[in-house]
DNA sequence: CCATATTGAGCGAACGCTCGTTCAGTGTAA
DNA sequence: TTACACTGAACGAGCGTTCGCTCAATATGG
């Protein structure tokens, strides 16, 4: 009664819309767990309890359920865009605040899991590479600015290339996040590590 | 007649390895062509030339067949080994050698998704991951001796870790190559970059 | 040195399953 | 009454693996 007027979604687009939502976290969960291609679409529906005819009333296809998967990703990497966001601390500690956070995020085993399995299906499948590429150059480019600022305060290295430089911070953060997945080192120990390397690569001398 | 006696393989035992290689060549192929799950064991036997039932008469499963395809890698990775033994020139020059053959090696499509390959497999299959670190630790262990005789020489930062250092070397490596396949950067800007990022990172100052 | 027995590489049909996808039918909110 | 979320059986294709079989290369006994 309240909302069907105008605007407001229905109780039933409600509930449809939560049902998509119920079927994609379920297959991101499957995909973490067992991976793309060990998944079927029967064990997202299962886990999602639901029918495997209901989830193509949902998706089209499980590659488009792997494509919307995809772009969750980006919104997490969002919250790394806001945490770079132009502001008044000197570059070196956004820096160092950044791998602390990326380092962190990327040892949490389902996040870097997740990440490996995108990565391969990359290699194969355009709209997740074409996906998987931007979401790396929007994080690319937030890095950049904050170099950029170094550089122009004098903090770091006149000579930077800040834009070569910022991708490999984060190729450096992310396969550092993947050594502590296979071995299990401490993940402070990779921060730590990280954030020297990257600091004596950028200061001034 | 020549090599029957004693020790000398047969002419049967010869024709049995090679055809145990072409297999193996075969899945290579495939594997790199259409990632593992994708690839049957029958697009691996029409490629070697072979029924499906032969392969199962040298292999003893699907999965044995990547293990040893993820053990060529190491004979590949010796050559590697070999770049960083012990010798005359500077760590640096030594070092920025390495980088490029390393660079140039992963840049190679090929070599780079077999890589990436792998790296997805290793984090569900405990023999391929035991054998994929096996394989970076040896790397990583001829790097950090590279580095310690440049700290002993003076040549580097005296405070360097060389070990933690090495290990983020090769991660820079990886991750650079991965981002020429994605987004085909010219291989030789990516050894520049990288090599500088390094140097930058080892000075003394 | 020949005749014979043994081996195992090689074949391809067939097995039991799982896959992604479709669809006729049902129940319910609008 | 209409629209559609939802179900689950069914489809055809493909999967990894096994099977009974053939036949040339090898080992053995006379």
């Amino acid at each position: 009664m309240s909302d069907s007027r105008s605007e407001g979604p229905t109780r039933r687009e409600a509930a449809t819309a939560r049902r998509r939502e119920q079927i994609l976290e379920a297959a991101l969960a499957r995909f973490v767990e067992n991976g793309y291609h060990q998944t079927g679409v029967r064990d997202i529906a299962e886990r999602a309890g639901v029918s495997v005819g209901n989830v193509y009333n949902h998706f089209p296809s499980k590659h488009h359920i792997l494509v919307e998967v995809a772009e969750l990703e980006r919104i997490e990497f969002d919250r790394f865009r806001r945490l770079l966001a132009p502001s008044d601390p000197p570059a070196s500690e956004t820096l160092h605040r950044f791998v602390s956070e990326y380092v962190t995020f990327l040892a949490t085993p389902e996040n870097l899991i997740l990440a490996i399995e995108l990565t391969s299906e990359a290699i194969r499948q355009p709209d997740i590479g074409e996906l998987f590429v931007a979401n790396r150059e929007g994080l690319a480019a937030s890095l950049t600015s904050v170099l950029e600022r170094g550089v122009e305060t004098g903090e770091l290295r006149a000579d930077l290339d800040a834009s070569g430089t910022a991708r490999l911070i984060l190729e450096l953060v992310e396969g550092a996040a993947y050594r502590s997945l296979l071995g299990d080192n401490p993940v402070q120990r990779i921060i730590d590590d990280v954030s020297g390397f990257v600091s004596a690569a950028l200061r001034k001398g």
